[in-house]
DNA sequence: CGCCCCCCCTAC
DNA sequence: TTAGGTAGGGGGGGCG
């Protein structure tokens, strides 16, 4: 029941390594290790490819000229000629957003005054940039028809309203004559509710705009009177739907899937283009053909990933002000998705610099220059998706105020839209997931920004999320060695010293690809993308909801059920799993656990829960149910069996997993690698999102919380675990002829650790398997329980805190040491904590010395009580430790480490929250340390105060 | 010192 | 104008 990714990474911040120890005066003696990357980058392409107009311009000196066609690498491939009247065009979509437009000739859609425009961004597989604009879709939502409604007073109804909604704007700048376009009648079924499926009248009311969607709605909400009939509250129904989802819930577009444009069905634009893309085209929202993400669907196109990163010459201490401070060196590369290196390697520097082999530096005099360059090679290069360390939160944010501030006009157009400007806005974004969290936001239309930053920040619990410390952690690779004081000073030397931090500059914009790639984040996005139907953007910029709401709404179109509006309103917590008391204790004997796999969704389809089976108060009577027509849940809710309706909940789960089982049995066959990824991020996106459904029920601040759901569901586990429990001790008993008493030591939520009392790991092994088998034929499909592993031995120290050796797959050697909720995986104790508890585990586990382990802590604690702790396995976060204080200045939070029992600083990010530990505690009376083993568990404790 | 609450982070 | 859930360990601080 993972609901985040974990880090699975190896014990971070622990291990010493040497860096590369360079001053101010020893970085010449030879080129670093990432220098030669790029040589070797250099002489791939030496000898695969005929160099154009790059050789031997590695340096170019740019004065006030500035011609995009200073490297043909840069502009996208030439794009054949389009013939719409027998060409079709194909693309993959990959941002997709709307505006406000003049209607298109020929189009279909009202043709008076601003109408919503679909635009759809793309790229085909021959690379080329595709802006689709899409015509004819307009916004709407539903409310239930008045009793006694025909469709006589439709007009009544529209003009009624349209009249409300007018007198109801404060301004009408845009000079809106008609808000409501169309009312129609049609027949739909509440979702919330199971009511014998009756479908009802409800009018489908099609507005001009999306943002008159709201005040519609609540006109209707407050009360609405139209005709003979008599005032009233209309409860509206998908009336919070974001006009793209709306689209493509419609349109049966998912997020990042192929588009085809069938001939003589869209029009190219010839002129008039608003866009910088290679193809620019129109079409009717009905004429667009989208093609499920299977089979030869799945394919990525050739998308132009650019990463960047910029350096800024700030004052002593003081963190840079773009106001103030220059933009020295913007470096970038450039990816095509798919290969494996960058074929655009670039940094714009200010002032003269020495050459860079395998890259190409273009300097200037004036930052001004600069600046309005590197504008012009983004949209020359025209990427797709942009990445890089915190673009979203400082460089980006700092380019366009330093643009601003030396009134660069033509810096901030960095999306495809020409004449849209780039503009900087605050975003505060808060789940309890993530925490209250402040961000900027830049539009740049067409463009998917996918800072790698908020990435890791979603997907990855870290100790540390600065670059160097991620890339070390995935890559085993670091930052070139350049401390953020000497950046000034190094701008100030000669091109020498320019070009020192050139290479740094080129690094922090070549990590971020390679950890792109590491982690496959754009192909286990684009996935997710597919599986949930939302576009990309959303991914990073949206909560886990939408996700839901977005498969909720295609499902539930098919059957004509339609979502209602809930006000939102937090209530009570609901009763959730059941954790069984554990038996605390060492056990020098194998414990097999046992897992329900999926739990919660598996109840949810064994069970047919759903809003749509839901029976609310008084309903069986009202329906005349029979007691076989439903069921009633342990919490004593009732829902009708699947046999009466199916639920949209239970359908939409086995869809994911039946098509997470395909994705995974594809997985096995493919031999190519790339596809392979491609369809283990399909696996993955589809888990996650099985497992997102039950939490959308309880999302009490939510689009459609539904507590009877949540709490059945738990119910249910709280049932099973019980259940399970005494399956399983009451047949593996001596007097049934087994070994021993079968005994469930632990189980938490899902599962149940038990301990056979068998001698071997094998033997575990097999009455685990057995088990399982059997226990999970006491319950109904597709629930299962199933073997997962044996510990051996095993150190129980509470409710989720345990180690033990992890055998799954192999009787004879242990896979890894399993270590749940103890110190060694809490990033709030310092490395040094987490690296002692480890190595007394080891010694306890591995070992099986308890008293080693016990000779270890206190040999460890005397050492660091007498100041005799080697500090160089801190350089690392030492190093960090300057950088926030240096970076982030006063706003950087250093507190003393008080809690921890080791001479730390505990440095705190205020952006990122992000803690980490270095060097010594300046007052060791602070210091509160201890180290004791019970003696009935062999657990480490660490409490109290020092025996000094 | 015990008790309660809050905070952080983890296990599911 | 936007946000997935509960259970639970353990540290620390306030209070009586």
């Amino acid at each position: 029941m993972d609901f985040k990714r974990r880090n699975g990474g190896p014990l971070a911040g622990g291990a010493s390594h040497a860096k590369r120890g360079k001053g101010m005066n020893d970085w010449e003696d030879s080129p670093s290790q990432f220098e030669e990357e790029l040589l070797m980058l250099d002489e791939a392409e030496m000898d695969s490819e005929e160099m154009e107009g790059q050789a031997g311009h590695d340096v170019i000196p740019v004065g006030d000229l500035f011609s995009a066609d200073l490297n043909p690498r840069w502009r996208r491939p030439h794009a054949p000629s389009l013939d719409p009247s027998s060409d079709t065009l194909v693309f993959q979509q990959i941002d997709l957003d709307y505006y406000l437009g003049s209607a298109v000739a020929g189009m279909p859609g009202q043709s008076q005054g601003k109408v919503p425009i679909i635009r759809m961004f793309g790229v085909t597989d021959s690379g080329n940039s595709v802006c689709c604009h899409v015509h004819g879709f307009a916004p709407y939502f539903y409310v239930p028809a008045p009793s006694g409604f025909t469709s006589a007073y439709l007009g009544e109804f529209q003009r009624e309203l349209n009249s409300v909604v007018l007198k109801d704007m404060r301004s009408n700048k845009d000079n809106i004559s008609v808000t409501v376009l169309a009312v129609d009648i049609t027949h739909k079924e509440n979702m919330y509710g199971y009511h014998g499926k009756q479908s009802l009248d409800f009018l489908q009311i099609t507005m001009a705009m999306p943002r008159l969607i709201a005040p519609a709605k609540r006109l209707l909400e407050q009360g609405f009177k139209f005709g003979p009939f008599p005032l009233q509250c209309y409860q509206a129904f998908e009336a919070n739907i974001d006009f793209e989802i709306r689209f493509m819930v419609d349109s049966d577009v998912v997020g990042c899937c192929w588009i085809e444009l069938p001939k003589d069905k869209y029009r190219l634009r010839e002129e008039k283009n608003v866009s910088l893309c290679q193809y620019e085209v129109d079409v009717g929202w009905t004429d667009l053909i989208s093609h499920p993400a299977e089979g030869k669907w799945q394919r990525i196109a050739p998308l132009r990933v650019l990463s960047f990163d910029i350096e800024c010459a700030g004052r002593k201490g003081i963190f840079p002000e773009p106001d103030k401070d220059p933009v020295i060196q913007i470096a970038s590369m450039v990816q095509r998705q798919g290969e494996t290196e960058p074929f655009i390697r670039t940094v714009f520097t200010l002032q003269t610099c020495a050459s860079i082999v395998g890259s190409q530096i273009l300097c200037f005099t004036q930052e001004k220059q600069l600046l309005q360059a590197w504008a012009e090679f983004l949209r020359t290069v025209d990427p797709d998706i942009i990445t890089g360390y915190n673009i979203q939160n400082f460089d980006f944010p700092y380019l366009l105020n330093r643009a601003a501030a030396l009134k660069v006009n033509y810096f901030p157009y960095l999306g495809r839209i020409r004449n849209t400007k780039s503009v900087l806005r605050d975003l505060n974004f808060q789940s309890k997931q993530m925490g209250r969290r402040e961000n900027k936001t830049i539009n740049m239309e067409g463009r998917v920004q996918f800072d790698l930053l908020q990435v890791l920040l979603r997907d990855y619990k870290l100790r540390s999320y600065s670059l160097n410390a991620v890339s070390f952690h995935f890559l085993q690779e670091q930052k070139e060695d350049v401390q953020h004081s000497i950046i000034t000073d190094l701008q100030n030397g000669n091109e020498q010293t320019r070009r020192r931090l050139a290479v740094y500059c080129l690094k922090d914009a070549y990590l971020p690809l390679r950890l792109l790639q590491k982690l496959m984040c754009v192909i286990n996005y684009m996935e997710m993308a597919r599986v949930t139907g939302v576009p990309l953007t959303y991914l990073l910029s949206r909560g886990q909801q939408i996700k839901v709401v977005s498969q909720l709404l295609r499902q539930a179109m098919k059957q004509d059920l339609v979502m209602p509006v809930v006000k939102t309103e937090g209530g009570e917590d609901y009763t959730g799993a059941t954790v069984i008391e554990p038996e605390k204790g060492y056990y020098s004997v194998p414990i097999a656990t046992l897992d329900f796999s999926s739990l919660y969704p598996s109840i949810m389809m064994a069970h047919n829960l759903c809003y749509t089976t839901l029976l609310q108060k008084g309903s069986v009577q009202k329906l005349g149910l029979s007691p076989d027509d439903f069921i009633k849940t342990p919490t004593g809710d009732q829902f009708v069996k699947s046999s009466v309706r199916k639920g949209l909940l239970p359908e939409i789960l086995e869809n994911l997993l039946s098509a997470r089982k395909r994705a995974k049995a594809e997985l096995k066959k493919e031999t190519d690698p790339f596809k392979k990824q491609v369809l283990d991020g399909r696996q993955l996106a589809l888990k996650i999102s099985a497992n997102s459904v039950y939490g959308f029920t309880g999302a009490q601040v939510g689009k459609l919380p539904c507590l009877e759901i949540s709490q059945s569901v738990t119910g249910f586990g709280r049932q099973m675990i019980e259940t399970t429990k005494k399956l399983v001790e009451s047949k593996y008993t001596l007097s049934n002829g087994y070994q021993a008493d079968a005994k469930v030591i632990y189980g938490d939520t899902d599962s149940v650790m038990v301990k056979l009392g068998v001698a071997t790991v094998s033997e575990a092994m097999e009455i685990g398997r057995e088990a399982a088998e059997w226990v999970s034929s006491h319950f109904t499909p597709p629930i299962k329980l199933e073997f997962e592993k044996v510990y051996y031995p095993y150190l129980l120290i509470n409710k989720k805190r345990y180690a033990g050796l992890y055998f799954s797959s192999s009787a004879d050697t242990h896979e890894k040491m399993d270590c749940k909720g103890i110190e060694t995986v809490r990033r709030d104790n310092c490395p040094l904590v987490a690296n002692l508890i480890n190595t007394c585990l080891q010694k306890i586990l591995i070992d099986r010395d308890p008293q080693g382990a016990v000779d270890h802590a206190k040999e460890v604690i005397s050492d660091l009580l007498c100041n005799r702790i080697d500090i160089s396995q801190l350089v690392i976060t030492k190093e960090l430790t300057r950088t926030a204080q240096e970076y982030a200045g006063k706003q950087a939070h250093v507190e003393l480490a008080e809690r921890t029992p080791s001479m730390c600083w505990r440095t705190t990010f205020p952006s990122t929250h992000n803690t980490t530990w270095s060097s010594s505690c300046p007052n060791p009376s602070k210091l509160r340390v201890s180290c004791s083993v019970s003696q009935h568990s062999h657990a480490i404790l660490f409490s109290g105060l020092p025996p000094y």
